[in-house]
DNA sequence: GCGCGTTACCTACGCGTGTTAGTACGTTAA
DNA sequence: TTAACGTACTAACACGCGTAGGTAACGCGC
């Protein structure tokens, strides 16, 4: 077990540069409208970088009132990659505006969000689901300065996801859809906002709202689901996710039958196994790399307090054609 | 946009309470050895709920040297709900404590380990994989109190998921084994460490090392893969994790072959499609669960000065058969 | 010599806590 | 009467940093 360094503190770094601690303050943030020689400003530097100095987080949050922290709010449902890597895209282009992004799983056993926002002292907070007045009121005394979403129109934009599918689906000639719904309890509001989706654009088309079915991960179950669909005289299945479309493929398999011949299904997240199902499964994503670089500039224009300047567009679902439709 | 509320401070609850600011900071730290009224407490306690007071997590830290955040590094992987699993149940078991967990990808572009440890003041760092001992002097400058894995055995204990990977094939009878590793950087280290454990149990059985391919998650570069090994008589294959395994399966079916006829094909991680696969794949994964309430009290162990007392037995990895062995 | 402006830095305060060393007020013991 | 001791608090310092305000040195014009 390797022992605690002692910790290095900008006095340290200002004794081994010759200068006051000030001075390695103004160097060190690179404050403007002061003028600091070169060779000083190189000294400081060559000392902090010597000694790896790192400023105290809590000292300097304390002092200058802000953190440059950034707390995501993930809500508790089994993680898949395509969250992940809208996480990265978030964590890339808030480092380049100084800020640090850490997650919280928002599970149901954890600490309340206001609580973890308090302890970490972040400065923003993001959310995917929309909070409620309250949280929000209680981040904000919790000491975060801007929340996203803050209570706008995101559950319309999730709805986005299943209208794509829908549309996808009925373009391709399907008059008699069917969804597939998730067990997981967890996964419940998130499900019925992308159902929705699916509902609108099944009305706007003039045709009958969709056969919605539950089913597990389990093949027994998905091969249960694909024989009610049958009967109903169903062609086209919207999954909630990939995980769900994929269990329905599995479902199909079972009975000998396959997509998209029998039964078109269409998923949703462009999960990596996607692309490796029997068949290839056509599935809707967003642009995750465009939501989290968009997410960080409402974070830093809120900071900045431009916050009106930037309006969070809902991100734009677009649909990965391979085989299974 | 609803409006920042203004920060109460522990001044605030003193002035409501009629005592004075040390008091209430006894009263809410429950601090021993002091006597206080019950009257006076409860005064303090109704002051403090009313104004929804959340002391200063900065404030706090840098007056206490200490802070009740601990940081979890995860790799840059794309996450599978096991970890999403490993992190609940780390969360939960620490928030007993009081202590608070937020996570932090690894990412290729992200700020590099220390750095976020010290924007986020954490006490106590936990990762994956095996830090080196640089970052681990930089965590501790970095104001990390316990960092785990310190720097012991779990290489070894990563390895044994690919042990358990091999030992598996060997017992069902083949003498021949192939590795699958992944095409993603990222996977690098996690993937060599692995690999490491198939060729160690390779050794012991007295068979030759494995066949190793790499592969990326198209069913084409697989099905190349398939016909490699085919033709250099492996019958069994031990991938990086389900995933590429997935893929494996994918390649054969590509080929009119299948699992385990063809080639028996074992997994890692239990993701949630691995039993929807076609056949369902067998695989291994860590009891997470466990692991994770582990770590907890490991922090927790380091973090009151008692850290020799725990000893982070390596997690063993579980067979979960399926079809595709 | 004096006033003024600029440059290059430093002194000193305050952020909101935790905590040590006290203080004021009893009650008891010698 | 005074010392000793426990109770129930409070005053004041320290943590490491950002930053407002100051100051010494120097140049320049008159």
């Amino acid at each position: 077990m390797t022992r605690p360094a002692k910790r290095i503190t900008s006095s340290d770094v200002a004794r081994a540069a010759g200068v006051s601690r000030a001075t390695v303050s103004f160097v060190l943030n690179d404050r403007p409208g002061l003028s600091i020689t070169q060779e000083t400003r190189r000294r400081v530097l060559e000392a902090a970088q010597r000694l790896d100095y790192r400023p105290h987080a809590s000292a300097r949050s304390l002092a200058a009132g802000r953190s440059d922290v950034v707390l995501l709010s993930i809500p508790d449902l089994p993680i898949g990659s395509g969250i992940s890597r809208f996480v990265e895209e978030l964590a890339t282009a808030l480092a380049a505006y100084g800020l640090t992004l850490v997650t919280h799983l928002a599970g149901a056993h954890g600490r309340p969000l206001p609580d973890v926002c308090a302890s970490v002292d972040a400065s923003a907070v993001i959310g995917f689901d929309p909070f409620d007045h309250d949280t929000i009121q209680a981040l904000y005394r919790a000491g975060a300065r801007v929340v996203i979403p803050p209570d706008a129109d995101p559950p319309a934009a999730t709805g986005h996801l299943g209208r794509a599918q829908a549309d996808h689906l009925i373009s391709r000639g399907h008059r008699r859809l069917g969804y597939a719904a998730p067990a997981h309890a967890g996964y419940r509001a998130m499900a019925e906002e992308r159902l929705r989706g699916v509902t609108d654009a099944c009305a706007e088309a003039g045709i009958d709202p969709p056969v919605v079915l539950t089913t597990t991960l389990e093949i027994a179950s998905a091969a249960q689901a694909v024989t009610h669909w049958a009967e109903r005289s169903v062609t086209g299945i919207c999954a909630f996710n990939d995980e769900t479309a994929i269990a329905v493929l599995a479902g199909l398999y079972h009975h000998g039958l396959s997509a998209p011949a029998d039964l078109a299904v269409i998923g949703a997240d462009d999960i990596p196994t996607a692309r490796l199902a029997t068949p290839p499964l056509t599935t809707v994503c967003y642009d995750l790399h465009q939501a989290g670089r968009q997410r960080a500039e409402a974070v830093v224009a809120g900071l900045t307090g431009h916050q009106d300047d930037v309006a969070l567009t809902p991100a734009i679902p677009q649909v990965v054609q391979r085989s299974s439709t």
